[in-house]
DNA sequence: TACGTTCATCACCGGGGTGTAGTTACGTGT
DNA sequence: ACACGTAACTACACCCCGGTGATGAACGTA
């Protein structure tokens, strides 16, 4: 049935705003893989969970951001190692080659002071907003082709 | 004569902390070319300014700081359009593909608030002492070879 | 004229993809 | 219960970018 478990790759791409080859090739490196239903074989699909788009959502970010994708893993590394916290308040900073979660607004201040280098700042925010509302849009969708099919034969009629 | 108008390829290597290699595909590619002297065939010689060097030790910091090369590109553009900036106390600040620089502290935490997506400040002052350190540093040990070569070859031997 | 710098050129490598052509498993209708 | 169409994944060949190493060619200078 149509039990959506987590989400498959295509619906991912939509979601987070990547390319299929790119999610096949950053799960392939191991850059962030399927942690609810890894693929095991053609034909099988690969499950992602809600925390795998926001870190799916956190790398694009960072792309368009500038940030090539070695900067990305080591980014997200560090989002991993930082458990259990509210990320939507939260602030990713890298500074060279350390990284932290950053909690309140003041924190962030602090490393631009006397910081000497580059840093990157990402509000997690945002990007939660945005994951959230490509989901929703997405189950938009699918509910009006699930529930009223004549309505769309009707539009296009 | 060893008059040094400018610098050459190896010197601004030692400065800014790139490899040749680097520099010479900088040139090629147009990222950052020779100011005072173009190469105009094998064995000429290409002549950097201070300027130069400043751009190039901010690329080199970019790209330490996990920036790619396409992002330093920009980046470099926008600080040459930013002309006649008393550069020791500004902030350049890249955010997605518009870039800023800030010459104020103020400026910048006005560009952290209710920015969302990805923001990338590098403190220009910074990067100026290392390049100024770097060259007092080599013109030392270039004044050492010049003026006491006995002195050197009392400390080999 | 011989030499040592310095630069140019070429072939090549790894990273980060992309396009296309298979190969399956799923879900469905019968 | 079974065949079938299709959505999803895989494999392979290929591309561009950002370099690197080796080699060769031009200077200036002794």
């Amino acid at each position: 049935m149509g039990e959506t478990e987590g989400f498959r790759g295509p619906q991912v791409c939509a979601i987070v705003g990547i390319t299929y080859r790119q999610l096949d090739y950053w799960a392939r490196t191991g850059l962030v893989r399927p942690s609810l239903a890894e693929a095991r074989g053609s034909g099988t699909q690969r499950r992602y969970s809600y925390r795998d788009l926001v870190e799916l959502k956190v790398i694009k970010q960072l792309l368009d951001g500038g940030l090539s994708l070695q900067a990305a893993r080591k980014a997200v590394q560090c989002l991993r190692s930082d458990v259990g916290a509210p990320l939507s308040s939260a602030a990713l900073v890298l500074a060279g080659n350390k990284s932290v979660v950053a909690h309140t607004g003041e924190e962030v201040i602090d490393l631009l002071r006397g910081r000497q280098g580059v840093l990157n700042v990402v509000a997690m925010g945002g990007i939660v907003d945005e994951v959230d509302g490509a989901i929703a849009e997405l189950a938009k969708a699918r509910a009006r082709r699930d529930n009223t099919p004549t309505l769309a034969a009707q539009v296009s009629g």
